[in-house]
DNA sequence: TCTTTCGTGTAAGATTTCTTCCATCAAATG
DNA sequence: CATTTGATGGAAGAAATCTTACACGAAAGA
């Protein structure tokens, strides 16, 4: 008999708690203690309550609100290919041949993550992205952040579908950057997500010139579909000197 | 005499780090180091390199933005902040009175965000939202997530501009919940974002019932133009019984 | 070439937090 | 009035994290 779900039974002071969490992104059990005053066993017992129930998650040392550093921890963190110190390389060197104030299309993957938290700490960017993450990394004060709006297509913010290829086609930009799942032997640069591809395809459609930024461990592969053939690109962005 | 300021020397992986944090609110040293695919210790070493330069705070077991709790730095966060239980309350009845698979539009606001929260717990919901920090609240795999696209206004992860309005008026949705900022003694409804405005009227006039979420501090105070008059809501969900 | 510097990984001890169990107290219930 | 239920605080052992210290390798400089 368990009618967890139809109540939302919270004591006082657990919504307060609840707030605090959701309010603050993190909240220490011991700054709750003495906010209340009360033992940190007390509280310990209602962010446990709290976490059972969905409402937030529970840390060591203290609670935080579920989507938050979920996002960033089990889903997108996704045990596959991880980021590499190698992505942070590609996406400073990408970075570096970004001109002041150009508009730009940032595809989605932790790579071109990489390469935002570099351009983010400029200004003056036109920014147009299908990666609701990379839109969250800019200061939409000291950037022109659009995001181009579709369906929300999996834990790595990424947006498909109709609506993102029209839009895309009714755009003129400076720069595309985009990531990849593989680059076979005969150099075409390809994906597994055929909805994503159609995506990297409007986009560099839609720009006068398009980077593709992929570490090398990419090279040698195959995935399920073609993006483009490596010479559809102005140049290739990896880890390592091309000199 | 402090040059620290200045020169924001940060290596790639912790400006990575860096808006991992700002972005996610919390993060685990264990998450941030899986996915670096570097030891614990040389995370902790990046994250008390950034708390020394103020621009993170540490917590037992990973990271947080700074000011988590007295933030006066970003608006979003200090409205944030003012988050009462009674959101909490006001979102959980509002989520009692969607039916299981209803095409719902989610306005921007954190009392909305308590909502989503909830909507979220259950499956088959068609979501559209111009908030991308609700949308990221919501598995895609369990829910239709549509991100309407638009410009990023604020950090609070609103979009708005015409685009956004173009694509409301061609949709046709069930419930639209909608957050505001006031509600006057005439009973209008106001908000103080012209742009975000329209965006609630838009989305008003695509959805067959529209829903207004506030808390009852926001009665009797008034704003800077006029969302609607209560009466073209379907009904007022606070925090009190209205029975 | 040698040395220094920096970033990184590992290990042991110290510290903090967590879990579990039990005792107390108040309110509700018989 | 006695009993039960629920919330709370405290203590001991377990578990996780932090600190400190040292070693290694790469890169920069003498």
């Amino acid at each position: 008999m368990t009618d967890t779900q139809t109540t939302p039974n919270l004591s006082p002071r657990q919504a307060v708690v609840l707030s605090r969490v959701l309010g603050s992104g993190f909240v220490t059990i011991e700054a709750l203690a003495e906010e209340f005053g009360v033992s940190a066993q007390t509280v310990r017992r209602d962010i446990i309550t709290l976490s059972e129930k969905g409402l937030l998650q529970r840390f060591h040392g203290g609670a935080g609100p579920v989507g938050a550093a979920e996002s960033a921890r089990l889903d997108h963190a996704a045990k596959r290919d991880v980021a590499k110190p190698e992505k942070h390389l590609v996406g400073a060197r990408a970075a570096a041949i970004i001109p002041d104030g150009a508009s730009v299309f940032l595809d989605v993957g932790t790579t071109i993550e990489c390469c935002a938290a570099r351009l983010a700490q400029r200004k003056g960017f036109r920014i147009f992205t299908t990666s609701i993450r990379t839109a969250l990394l800019f200061d939409p004060e000291a950037h022109e952040v659009n995001v181009i709006g579709g369906r929300l297509s999996g834990r790595d913010g990424s947006l498909t579908g109709e609506e993102v290829i029209l839009r895309l086609n009714d755009l003129r930009i400076d720069v595309a950057l985009i990531a990849c799942s593989a680059v076979d032997d005969t150099e075409r640069v390809m994906d597994f997500n055929t909805s994503k591809i159609a995506v990297k395809k409007a986009a560099m459609n839609a720009a006068a010139a398009s980077y593709l930024l992929c570490t090398t461990s990419k090279f040698g592969r195959t995935a399920l579909a073609t993006i483009a053939p490596m010479s559809r690109f102005q140049s290739i962005i990896t880890e390592v000197e091309t000199s």
